[in-house]
DNA sequence: CACTTGACCTGTCCGC
DNA sequence: TGCGGACAGGTCAAGT
């Protein structure tokens, strides 16, 4: 679930929360969800005070006095939840999708010097959470491997264009999934942002003009945007840093709307299979090329 | 190579 | 109501 935004929101949301606790306990009771947990709590986690939190990709990097850093990457439902010396779930009914906590799908806990918490839940179970030193990370496959950040300053129409001429052969929905050539796009901003530049998303990135490169660009940086001011999308699962609902599905153009109509054009927005995904377009804005 | 499929897990929803 | 199967936002490894 969690794409570059949602992951954006939780990054900015622990940054008010973490720096300046330190960890006193941390508990692990699914083993892959911290696979190094056993062998680094004691002597590098416990005793560490959080310095800095932050985002490459879809991951998030929080950084620790030891020199180490966490890096956790929340996968699908993966959530990032803290809780103070008061719960903030309880009495926020509207906007909080969890309750008590730990529950049920919580795998790792770190408690901090203030006897407050980091929960990570992951029902799913595919997300995980990992310690570095600080100076290595970045040359962890996982990072060389990752491409540009497109929000950042110098990511321009013409790379984009660079970017995706390296599968030019591909459909241009799974080059935009691929985080090696752009990094943070998911299921749901690559559905939105091929809508706005009315774009198939089968057509193979060789067969897409400038002009269309250009609009995807203007469409991939507002999608996204949008969805940060908006707190990401929640669907079923993701939850911001206090363990709220993000609402930027409620500004979706196509993605899950299949059945409702195009607001461009009123025909009936459907769902299809592209790259293995459920892809959902609006059949006369998105002609096929081929 | 480049693309597709299966695997990792749990939960939910849909049809019989 | 119960049960089986398909499906879910991500990523890798393995297969074609």
């Amino acid at each position: 679930m969690p794409e570059l935004p949602e992951v954006e929101t939780v990054s900015r949301g622990l940054a008010e929360l973490l720096p300046g606790r330190r960890v006193v306990a941390v508990r692990s009771d699914w083993q892959k969800s911290f696979p190094n947990a056993e062998h680094d709590v004691s002597s590098f986690l416990i005793g560490a005070k959080v310095v800095n939190v932050s985002r490459r990709g879809k991951v998030l990097l929080i950084d620790l006095d030891t020199d180490y850093s966490l890096i956790i990457h929340l996968k699908m439902t993966g959530q990032l939840v803290f809780r103070g010396e008061q719960n903030f779930g309880a009495g926020h009914p509207n906007k909080s999708l969890v309750g008590q906590l730990p529950d049920k799908s919580t795998r790792v806990v770190l408690t901090f010097d203030d006897d407050s918490n980091l929960f990570f839940n992951d029902q799913r179970k595919f997300g995980w959470m990992r310690l570095f030193p600080t100076s290595e990370i970045m040359n962890l496959d996982f990072f060389k491997k990752l491409g540009p950040e497109p929000l950042s300053n110098d990511f321009t129409a013409v790379k984009l264009q660079e970017r995706l001429m390296r599968r030019s052969g591909s459909s241009i929905k799974a080059v935009l999934l691929d985080q090696s050539v752009i990094a943070g796009v998911g299921n749901i901003y690559a559905d939105e942002s091929l809508w706005g530049a009315k774009i198939h998303p089968k057509t193979l990135v060789r067969n897409l003009s400038k002009k269309k490169v250009e609009s995807l660009y203007v469409e991939l940086l507002a999608v996204l945007r949008l969805s940060i001011a908006k707190g990401g999308s929640t669907d079923r699962n993701y939850v911001d840093a206090l363990g709220k609902k993000g609402s930027y599905l409620a500004f979706a153009k196509v993605f899950r709307r299949e059945g409702l109509s195009c607001p461009r054009c009123g025909s009936i927005i459907i769902k299809i299979r592209v790259a293995g995904r459920g892809t959902h377009i609006c059949p006369k804005c998105q002609k096929e090329i081929l």
